[in-house]
DNA sequence: GATGACATAGGGGAAAACCCTCATTTTTCA
DNA sequence: TGAAAAATGAGGGTTTTCCCCTATGTCATC
């Protein structure tokens, strides 16, 4: 009766290389890999699964929307979060939507041995970096007060349109006349764009949309 | 006689993951991890190494400034990029200073096998992704003329401030408070960085400061 | 068939960015 | 110790962005 672990990441060398340290694990067993975040539900319907690794920056859909996802269909399931950020704002939003334990890719096999046996046993594990992270976090959350800092916001097809347009610098008119739209109706992309991701004008937008890879 | 390897990645599940692949297969031997850039040179000093399996993204000292130093001191080692981003300015970089392959964390094992194979065979390998990369940066060197893009500009110590001001979405006028200066000299500033890397906007300065790591 | 999200688009106005020219002082460095 | 580079700043203009407001048609989904 051996764990059953689904790996969640859009890295497949990643994900491949996971896999093979598990395999030689005794009491471990790789039953899936998935490469992006929509493929996983599907799985998780057709296969038996006890805990999900899961990244939390995949494309298409991100770790911490399909771990809401995962969670709102499968209660019980295990998530153990994986992620190469260690930021605050990812951490404590993926563990609000029930993921188990949170550890970065720096981290040893050892530690991630050590997370999936904790998480197995129905406990949750943290990196230490996360840790201390978390905590960094609840307390400037003290003195910053109670803003809902680093959700991410859900861009419209139309909207990644022009947001990369703007990126590559053209202006709202040109943008327009690209789309066969006009110039207010690409207003309306951009303030959306703006309130969505919390930016107070096109420099906050253009960074935030490559941090956070909003145009992939 | 095996093809003896060192994996440099930061990210040890990573690096311990790509190992457990490689040590699977016939003829390929890792003799070597280093989780930093600067713990390279000194390895390749001690031990005999036919190919670095190199992350462009480490910390302390990144890829392109190793892969310059060990080609230094080891002009016939053969280095194969591996790199989380498909970026022309990274790829063109690291290849220019005599890497001998690239490709990318989201390449399965297959691609992997095939690529240090043909790079221990003395020939290059490149994922079909960055090819095209490549070829799209080289079409839009021949279209935008003679102009040596991609070149560093220079930024004054001055107009980095502002730059870093811009970014974080403080407005010309807020960037004049916190600096002291007129609103007149900020806007200078600005024009002058515009006009320095080259960007028609905000939105492009803020990108190319981004991309080519002005602020740091 | 209602509800909600999305895409469309207009008017009007305030703020910010962008562009040109020019000039002075300060720093740097060869 | 000068010349070059950098930092400062003004006047006066155009363009673009940003921010309100409202409104309509479409499409999916419940």
């Amino acid at each position: 009766m051996s764990t059953k672990i689904l790996i969640a990441d859009d890295h497949s060398m990643f994900a491949d290389g996971i896999e093979s340290i598990l395999n030689r694990q005794d009491g471990i067993q790789v039953v899936g890999k998935c490469y992006d975040g929509i493929s996983i539900l599907p799985f998780l319907k057709k296969n038996e699964v006890d805990i999900i690794l899961l990244d939390v920056n995949l494309p298409e859909k991100n770790g911490i929307e399909v771990c809401k996802e995962v969670i709102a269909a499968f209660p019980d399931m295990k998530i153990l979060a994986i992620s190469m950020f260690n930021q605050e704002s990812y951490v404590s939003e993926i563990l609000k939507f029930g993921a188990k334990g949170y550890i970065l890719k720096n981290t040893g096999q050892d530690e991630l041995m050590e997370a999936i046996q904790t998480i197995q046993g129905g406990k949750t594990f943290f990196s230490k970096d996360v840790t201390q992270t978390i905590m960094r976090g609840l307390m400037n959350d003290r003195k910053g007060g109670n803003k809902s800092e680093g959700f991410i916001p859900k861009i419209t097809r139309r909207e990644k349109e022009v947001l990369k347009l703007i990126v590559q610098e053209f202006t709202t008119q040109e943008i327009g006349k690209k789309l066969f739209i006009s110039l207010k109706t690409v207003e309306s992309h951009r303030s959306s764009l703006l309130a969505k991701v919390n930016a107070r004008n096109t420099a906050g937008l253009v960074r935030i949309a490559i941090e956070k890879k909003l145009m992939d």
